[in-house]
DNA sequence: CCCCAGGCAGCGC
DNA sequence: GCGCTGCATGGG
Protein backbone atom coordinates (compact mmCIF):
# COMPACT_ATOMS: atom_id res chain seq x y z
CA UNK A 1 0.00 0.00 0.00
CA UNK A 2 1.30 2.90 -0.71
CA UNK A 3 3.40 4.82 2.08
CA UNK A 4 1.90 8.36 3.10
CA UNK A 5 3.62 10.81 5.24
CA UNK A 6 1.54 12.84 7.53
CA UNK A 7 -0.93 11.07 9.34
CA UNK A 8 -3.29 11.83 12.03
CA UNK A 9 -5.24 9.89 14.65
CA UNK A 10 -8.81 10.98 15.53
CA UNK A 11 -10.13 9.74 19.04
CA UNK A 12 -13.83 9.43 19.14
CA UNK A 13 -16.80 7.99 20.66
CA UNK A 14 -19.31 8.36 18.56
CA UNK A 15 -20.50 5.60 16.40
CA UNK A 16 -19.28 5.72 12.79
CA UNK A 17 -19.80 3.47 9.95
CA UNK A 18 -17.47 4.12 7.51
CA UNK A 19 -17.92 1.49 4.56
CA UNK A 20 -21.64 2.56 4.58
CA UNK A 21 -20.90 6.54 5.19
CA UNK A 22 -18.60 6.42 2.01
CA UNK A 23 -20.63 4.09 0.00
CA UNK A 24 -24.24 5.77 0.49
CA UNK A 25 -22.52 8.96 0.08
CA UNK A 26 -22.08 8.49 -3.52
CA UNK A 27 -17.84 9.09 -2.87
CA UNK A 28 -17.74 7.20 -6.09
CA UNK A 29 -13.80 7.33 -6.50
CA UNK A 30 -13.38 5.87 -2.96
CA UNK A 31 -11.85 2.58 -3.07
CA UNK A 32 -11.57 -0.29 -0.37
CA UNK A 33 -8.25 -0.79 -0.02
CA UNK A 34 -8.09 -3.24 3.27
CA UNK A 35 -10.43 -4.26 6.06
CA UNK A 36 -11.83 -0.91 7.15
CA UNK A 37 -9.50 0.84 5.33
CA UNK A 38 -10.88 3.13 2.65
CA UNK A 39 -8.49 5.36 0.09
CA UNK A 40 -9.84 8.52 -1.82
CA UNK A 41 -8.33 11.69 -3.74
CA UNK A 42 -9.95 15.13 -2.11
CA UNK A 43 -8.80 18.46 -2.61
CA UNK A 44 -6.01 17.50 -4.59
CA UNK A 45 -4.62 15.18 -1.95
CA UNK A 46 -4.59 11.41 -1.15
CA UNK A 47 -6.99 10.78 1.77
CA UNK A 48 -6.81 7.26 3.72
CA UNK A 49 -9.30 6.29 6.51
CA UNK A 50 -8.98 3.66 8.59
CA UNK A 51 -11.59 2.68 11.22
CA UNK A 52 -10.91 1.09 14.54
CA UNK A 53 -12.40 1.05 17.85
CA UNK A 54 -13.25 4.42 19.20
CA UNK A 55 -10.49 6.02 16.64
CA UNK A 56 -10.06 7.00 12.95
CA UNK A 57 -6.82 6.63 11.46
CA UNK A 58 -6.17 9.73 8.80
CA UNK A 59 -2.98 9.57 6.43
CA UNK A 60 -2.28 11.27 3.82
CA UNK A 61 -0.12 13.76 1.15
CA UNK A 62 -0.29 16.51 2.73
CA UNK A 63 -1.11 17.89 6.93
CA UNK A 64 -3.77 19.90 5.75
CA UNK A 65 -6.36 19.57 3.75
CA UNK A 66 -8.46 22.46 2.56
CA UNK A 67 -6.93 24.73 5.00
CA UNK A 68 -7.78 22.24 7.63
CA UNK A 69 -5.52 19.47 9.78
CA UNK A 70 -6.50 16.28 9.23
CA UNK A 71 -7.87 15.54 11.94
CA UNK A 72 -10.48 18.59 11.77
CA UNK A 73 -11.26 18.45 7.68
CA UNK A 74 -12.28 14.24 8.77
CA UNK A 75 -14.79 15.63 11.39
CA UNK A 76 -16.35 17.66 8.98
CA UNK A 77 -15.83 15.75 5.85
CA UNK A 78 -17.61 12.39 7.64
CA UNK A 79 -20.34 14.89 9.03
CA UNK A 80 -19.46 13.43 12.40
CA UNK A 81 -20.72 16.51 14.45
CA UNK A 82 -24.53 15.21 13.80
CA UNK A 83 -26.25 13.82 16.83
CA UNK A 84 -27.50 10.40 15.89
CA UNK A 85 -29.40 10.30 19.35
CA UNK A 86 -32.75 11.35 18.48
CA UNK A 87 -32.32 9.94 14.65
CA UNK A 88 -35.26 8.09 14.59
CA UNK A 89 -38.42 9.47 16.59
CA UNK A 90 -40.34 7.58 19.73
CA UNK A 91 -43.05 7.26 17.59
CA UNK A 92 -41.27 6.42 14.18
CA UNK A 93 -39.82 3.42 16.70
CA UNK A 94 -43.02 2.27 17.89
CA UNK A 95 -44.84 1.94 14.98
CA UNK A 96 -41.93 0.64 12.65
CA UNK A 97 -39.78 -1.75 15.14
CA UNK A 98 -39.45 -4.05 12.65
CA UNK A 99 -37.59 -1.09 10.23
CA UNK A 100 -35.67 0.27 12.98
CA UNK A 101 -34.27 -2.98 13.80
CA UNK A 102 -33.08 -3.55 10.51
CA UNK A 103 -31.70 0.32 10.03
CA UNK A 104 -29.53 -0.05 13.29
CA UNK A 105 -27.38 -2.33 11.73
CA UNK A 106 -26.12 0.30 9.67
CA UNK A 107 -25.98 2.89 12.87
CA UNK A 108 -23.06 5.00 12.43
CA UNK A 109 -23.55 5.75 8.72
CA UNK A 110 -23.03 9.93 8.37
CA UNK A 111 -23.85 12.02 5.88
CA UNK A 112 -20.76 12.69 3.93
CA UNK A 113 -19.34 16.41 3.00
CA UNK A 114 -17.82 15.78 -0.63
CA UNK A 115 -15.80 18.74 -2.58
CA UNK A 116 -18.87 20.62 -4.34
CA UNK A 117 -17.39 20.65 -8.31
CA UNK A 118 -16.82 17.19 -7.49
CA UNK A 119 -20.17 15.93 -6.12
CA UNK A 120 -22.06 18.30 -8.66
CA UNK A 121 -20.58 16.17 -11.66
CA UNK A 122 -20.65 12.94 -10.40
CA UNK A 123 -23.93 13.11 -9.52
CA UNK A 124 -24.71 14.52 -13.53
CA UNK A 125 -23.56 11.74 -14.23
CA UNK A 126 -25.56 8.83 -12.10
CA UNK A 127 -28.73 9.18 -13.96
CA UNK A 128 -30.66 6.02 -14.89
CA UNK A 129 -27.47 3.68 -15.19
CA UNK A 130 -25.72 1.16 -12.89
CA UNK A 131 -23.34 1.92 -10.18
CA UNK A 132 -20.31 0.10 -11.91
CA UNK A 133 -20.71 2.23 -14.80
CA UNK A 134 -21.38 5.55 -12.67
CA UNK A 135 -17.67 4.86 -11.16
CA UNK A 136 -16.10 4.06 -14.41
CA UNK A 137 -17.45 7.75 -15.55
CA UNK A 138 -15.97 9.39 -12.70
CA UNK A 139 -12.56 8.04 -12.71
CA UNK A 140 -12.59 8.97 -16.61
CA UNK A 141 -12.93 12.57 -15.79
CA UNK A 142 -9.70 12.20 -13.68
CA UNK A 143 -8.16 10.00 -15.81
CA UNK A 144 -8.09 12.39 -18.73
CA UNK A 145 -8.34 15.55 -16.66
CA UNK A 146 -6.57 15.68 -13.33
CA UNK A 147 -3.09 16.34 -12.15
CA UNK A 148 -0.97 13.46 -10.93
CA UNK A 149 -0.66 13.16 -7.48
CA UNK A 150 1.61 9.68 -6.77
CA UNK A 151 1.98 7.39 -9.44
CA UNK A 152 -1.27 5.77 -9.22
CA UNK A 153 -3.84 8.92 -7.97
CA UNK A 154 -4.62 11.79 -9.94
CA UNK A 155 -7.18 15.18 -8.47
CA UNK A 156 -10.64 15.58 -9.89
CA UNK A 157 -10.36 18.23 -12.40
CA UNK A 158 -11.13 21.93 -11.68
CA UNK A 159 -14.10 23.56 -13.37
CA UNK A 160 -11.80 25.47 -15.70
CA UNK A 161 -10.56 22.35 -17.29
CA UNK A 162 -13.89 20.92 -18.33
CA UNK A 163 -14.99 24.01 -19.36
CA UNK A 164 -12.39 24.00 -21.99
CA UNK A 165 -12.48 20.76 -22.63
CA UNK A 166 -12.55 19.33 -25.76
CA UNK A 167 -16.35 17.91 -26.37
CA UNK A 168 -15.40 14.44 -27.68
CA UNK A 169 -13.33 13.60 -24.89
CA UNK A 170 -16.03 14.79 -22.51
CA UNK A 171 -18.16 12.09 -24.50
CA UNK A 172 -15.96 9.16 -22.96
CA UNK A 173 -16.21 10.18 -19.23
CA UNK A 174 -20.57 10.51 -19.78
CA UNK A 175 -20.80 7.24 -20.84
CA UNK A 176 -20.50 8.66 -24.95
CA UNK A 177 -23.79 10.02 -23.99
CA UNK A 178 -22.96 13.46 -26.04
CA UNK A 179 -26.05 15.09 -23.93
CA UNK A 180 -24.61 15.10 -20.64
CA UNK A 181 -21.16 15.57 -22.31
CA UNK A 182 -22.37 18.92 -23.43
CA UNK A 183 -24.52 19.89 -19.77
CA UNK A 184 -21.70 18.87 -17.92
CA UNK A 185 -19.55 21.75 -19.71
CA UNK A 186 -22.04 23.76 -19.49
CA UNK A 187 -22.39 23.57 -15.74
CA UNK A 188 -18.36 23.82 -15.38
CA UNK A 189 -18.67 26.76 -17.11
CA UNK A 190 -20.69 28.64 -15.15
CA UNK A 191 -19.01 27.49 -11.87
CA UNK A 192 -15.40 28.67 -13.76
CA UNK A 193 -17.25 31.94 -14.47
CA UNK A 194 -18.67 32.23 -11.07
CA UNK A 195 -21.59 32.55 -12.75
CA UNK A 196 -22.64 29.00 -10.39
CA UNK A 197 -21.16 30.24 -7.25
CA UNK A 198 -20.96 26.22 -5.05
CA UNK A 199 -19.48 28.03 -2.29
CA UNK A 200 -22.33 30.49 -1.54
CA UNK A 201 -24.76 27.82 -2.40
CA UNK A 202 -23.02 25.57 0.68
CA UNK A 203 -22.63 29.00 3.04
CA UNK A 204 -25.21 28.34 6.32
CA UNK A 205 -26.54 31.59 5.20
CA UNK A 206 -28.08 29.83 2.05
CA UNK A 207 -31.07 27.91 2.96
CA UNK A 208 -31.77 24.51 1.24
CA UNK A 209 -34.45 25.90 -1.15
CA UNK A 210 -32.42 28.79 -2.90
CA UNK A 211 -29.83 26.36 -3.13
CA UNK A 212 -32.04 23.41 -5.00
CA UNK A 213 -33.98 26.00 -7.08
CA UNK A 214 -30.31 27.56 -8.46
CA UNK A 215 -28.87 23.98 -9.47
CA UNK A 216 -32.49 23.33 -11.05
CA UNK A 217 -32.11 25.88 -13.85
CA UNK A 218 -29.26 23.92 -15.22
CA UNK A 219 -29.57 21.53 -18.05
CA UNK A 220 -28.33 18.14 -16.77
CA UNK A 221 -29.68 18.94 -13.17
CA UNK A 222 -33.42 17.62 -12.35
CA UNK A 223 -34.79 16.88 -8.91
CA UNK A 224 -33.01 13.92 -7.49
CA UNK A 225 -29.63 15.42 -8.49
CA UNK A 226 -29.93 18.69 -6.86
CA UNK A 227 -30.98 17.08 -4.55
CA UNK A 228 -28.19 14.91 -4.44
CA UNK A 229 -25.95 17.32 -4.73
CA UNK A 230 -27.69 19.79 -1.79
CA UNK A 231 -27.18 16.76 0.76
CA UNK A 232 -23.57 15.33 0.10
CA UNK A 233 -21.88 18.39 -1.38
CA UNK A 234 -23.57 21.31 -0.11
CA UNK A 235 -23.95 20.24 3.55
CA UNK A 236 -28.13 20.31 3.43
CA UNK A 237 -29.26 18.21 5.53
CA UNK A 238 -32.82 18.38 5.10
CA UNK A 239 -32.79 17.78 1.36
CA UNK A 240 -34.12 13.57 0.46
CA UNK A 241 -33.08 12.34 -2.63
CA UNK A 242 -36.04 9.97 -4.08
CA UNK A 243 -33.89 7.34 -6.66
CA UNK A 244 -35.57 3.96 -7.71
CA UNK A 245 -34.74 2.28 -4.92
CA UNK A 246 -36.02 4.69 -1.94
CA UNK A 247 -39.13 5.07 -4.13
CA UNK A 248 -39.22 1.14 -4.27
CA UNK A 249 -39.32 1.40 0.20
CA UNK A 250 -41.35 4.07 0.48
CA UNK A 251 -44.19 2.21 -1.34
CA UNK A 252 -42.98 -1.40 -0.04
CA UNK A 253 -42.66 -0.16 4.07
CA UNK A 254 -45.10 2.71 4.12
CA UNK A 255 -47.45 2.05 1.33
CA UNK A 256 -46.98 5.56 -0.20
CA UNK A 257 -47.67 4.42 -3.54
CA UNK A 258 -46.70 6.59 -7.30
CA UNK A 259 -48.43 4.95 -10.37
CA UNK A 260 -46.60 6.70 -13.40
CA UNK A 261 -43.05 5.31 -14.52
CA UNK A 262 -41.36 8.50 -14.23
CA UNK A 263 -41.64 10.73 -11.41
CA UNK A 264 -43.36 14.44 -12.41
CA UNK A 265 -41.48 16.74 -10.79
CA UNK A 266 -45.04 17.94 -8.33
CA UNK A 267 -45.24 14.12 -7.37
CA UNK A 268 -41.42 14.27 -6.50
CA UNK A 269 -41.99 16.63 -4.57
CA UNK A 270 -45.46 15.41 -2.81
CA UNK A 271 -43.17 11.88 -2.24
CA UNK A 272 -40.44 13.87 -0.18
CA UNK A 273 -43.15 15.25 1.76
CA UNK A 274 -44.61 12.32 2.96
CA UNK A 275 -41.25 10.73 3.69
CA UNK A 276 -40.52 13.95 5.28
CA UNK A 277 -43.84 13.52 7.76
CA UNK A 278 -42.19 9.69 8.66
CA UNK A 279 -39.32 10.29 9.11
CA UNK A 280 -38.90 14.34 10.79
CA UNK A 281 -38.05 17.22 8.42
CA UNK A 282 -34.58 17.61 9.89
CA UNK A 283 -33.73 14.24 9.76
CA UNK A 284 -34.72 13.19 7.17
CA UNK A 285 -31.91 12.95 4.80
CA UNK A 286 -29.79 10.85 7.49
CA UNK A 287 -32.46 8.79 8.45
CA UNK A 288 -33.50 8.02 4.62
CA UNK A 289 -29.91 7.08 3.93
CA UNK A 290 -29.86 4.29 6.70
CA UNK A 291 -33.22 3.15 5.57
CA UNK A 292 -31.85 2.93 1.59
CA UNK A 293 -28.83 1.13 2.60
CA UNK A 294 -30.60 -1.73 4.51
CA UNK A 295 -33.37 -1.62 1.74
CA UNK A 296 -30.41 -2.18 -0.55
CA UNK A 297 -27.77 -4.67 1.18
CA UNK A 298 -30.73 -6.45 2.67
CA UNK A 299 -33.78 -6.70 0.87
CA UNK A 300 -32.25 -6.45 -2.61
CA UNK A 301 -29.07 -8.55 -1.50
CA UNK A 302 -26.55 -5.49 -3.35
CA UNK A 303 -23.34 -5.41 -2.55
CA UNK A 304 -21.64 -2.17 -1.65
CA UNK A 305 -17.73 -1.93 -2.87
C1' DC B 1 -34.98 -10.14 -26.01
C1' DC B 2 -36.60 -8.42 -21.85
C1' DC B 3 -36.06 -5.38 -17.76
C1' DC B 4 -33.47 -2.80 -14.60
C1' DA B 5 -29.79 0.21 -13.04
C1' DG B 6 -29.06 5.90 -7.29
C1' DG B 7 -32.78 10.34 -14.22
C1' DC B 8 -33.54 14.07 -17.30
C1' DA B 9 -35.61 16.68 -21.13
C1' DG B 10 -38.77 17.01 -24.71
C1' DC B 11 -42.83 15.82 -26.85
C1' DG B 12 -47.92 15.17 -27.63
C1' DC B 13 -52.12 15.58 -25.37
C1' DG C 1 -50.49 19.95 -16.02
C1' DC C 2 -49.90 14.55 -17.25
C1' DG C 3 -47.57 10.31 -19.24
C1' DC C 4 -44.33 8.37 -22.49
C1' DT C 5 -40.06 8.05 -24.99
C1' DG C 6 -35.12 8.66 -26.30
C1' DC C 7 -30.71 8.82 -24.47
C1' DA C 8 -26.59 5.05 -23.29
C1' DT C 9 -24.59 0.67 -21.74
C1' DG C 10 -23.79 -3.51 -18.91
C1' DG C 11 -25.76 -7.21 -16.27
C1' DG C 12 -29.32 -10.52 -14.76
Amino acid sequence: MLALPYRAELHHNVPLNLEATLFCGQAFRWQKVADNAFQGVVYGEILRLTSRPNALLIESTASRINGKPLRDFAWIYLGLEDNLSELFSPSFISRYPHLYRGASKYFGLRLLRQEPFEALISFMCAQGIGIALIRRQVSLFSLLFGDFIAITEKSFPAPEVLAAARLSTLVKCANNNPIRAKNIRAVAHAVAKGELDLRQLSAPTCDFQTARETLLRYDGIGEKIADCVCLFGLGHREAFPIDTHVRQYLKEWFGIKTSTATLSSKTYRWLCDEARAILGKTNAGLAGQLLFHYWRKDIKGLTAF
